[in-house]
DNA sequence: ATAATTTCGTAACTAGCGGTACGTTATGTG
DNA sequence: CACATAACGTACCGCTAGTTACGAAATTAT
């Protein structure tokens, strides 16, 4: 039931773990940014050869692209994830923060986010990397705009704007609570101004309520 | 009437501009990236010698501590100036809004922010730079803190947060749009997330108005 | 003039990186 | 066992970037 049907090939067998090398490279990637880790390094964080990892991911650029997709399974799907229960909005709302803002040090996983600073270093990666950093940001403000109409829909989107627009403030939001929390910044503190910030597109959040809203 | 008082010193008169070889920097800098943009390039750009260049800024790390302060006094104080204008706080807010969102072209600036840059790559500069960065960040922070302190006793800030946060949240709403920008989102769209943020912030904007705002 | 002084710029040096040539090793096949 | 096959890893290549050694050039002081 592997990935690979193991029939047993000619040749000397593979003893390089494709896996633990991208999570090595996850890792590495997301704690020290994407530009400041070497391949060197990751080989040395992956007990692997050189060679060895250019034979599996061909490239600098294939690697990052691969680590890529790591990260869109691991952190990012369960995060859109939210973006499709069927809760109200203002409770899915809440449920982005709080995934948001949650306490990295226990769960053993650095800090912000390795698709904001794969974003912010785009113009130093390859050509592989970087298009794929596109499409995982188109699929964000993608998923961004289907929450929204739906919460139109429902009537439960107050803001007078477009969905394109209101996506992107989403995934600016999102991004900026992201290197917040990569500067060191109090995660109540971000908690704050992320509520700040998602309160113009819900009417009512928590307990703040006003009446005769003209026009 | 020049910054320095030109009294005729001995040995070989000095050839090298400073500002002129500031400005080079700056742009480069601000258009390319700081990280991506080598001592080399910049020479070329400049038209001076790399020890030329050693030797009036002492190194890498020591040419961008210097061009972040020439960015300073072009860039940031006029945006902060803003802040301390006798107007009220939401001709403060558009002023803010028109600053970010106006057109770089005819101008022939830079799209983006290079302090918003130098940040994002903040662990790859040198400890000078690094250094300057946070305090400039700092200052941001501070400006910020004291334009909402003085709104709040105006009776003019409505959003029920601390100034500290509210900082915070300004100085990542304006990161945001700089950011936007650089990857290419229209102006009017950037313009629409800043007016969506900052609408939290002030109790009528525009002329969106509602009565009886019960607490 | 000659010396002292200061800046100039060519041509290196050094370090680290992405990437690879190639001999070695470990397995199947006949 | 001998051969084909495929992955292994040492040791190197080529390049780029930051930095500097050093001799030439331009000026003031004696």
């Amino acid at each position: 039931m592997s990935t690979q049907a193991d029939a047993p090939r000619r040749g000397r067998p593979q003893t390089l773990d494709r896996d633990a090398v991208l999570k090595a490279a996850l890792m590495s990637y997301w704690a020290d940014g994407p530009t400041r880790v070497s391949i060197g390094h990751i080989c040395q964080a992956a007990n692997v050869s050189k060679p060895s990892l250019y034979r599996e991911f061909g490239s600098d650029d294939g690697l990052k692209d691969a680590v890529l997709d790591l990260y869109r399974g691991m952190v990012l799907a369960p995060f859109y994830d939210i973006l499709t229960t069927d809760e109200r909005f203002g409770q899915q709302i809440e449920a982005l923060i709080a995934f948001t803002i949650q306490d990295r040090h226990p769960l053993g996983i650095p800090s912000g986010c390795l698709q904001v600073a794969m974003r912010a270093h785009n113009e130093e990666l390859g050509e592989i990397a970087r298009k794929k950093v596109d499409v995982l940001r188109h699929e964000a403000l993608l998923n961004y705009e289907k929450w929204i109409e739906r919460a139109k829909s429902r009537g439960e989107f107050k803001a007078d704007i477009s969905s394109k627009a209101a996506a992107l403030f989403c995934d600016a939001q999102n991004g900026g609570a992201m290197r917040m929390q990569r500067e060191g910044v109090p995660n109540e503190v971000t908690e704050q101004t992320l509520r700040l910030a998602f309160s113009t597109l819900v009417p009512i959040q928590s307990l703040v309520a006003w009446r005769f809203n003209v026009n």
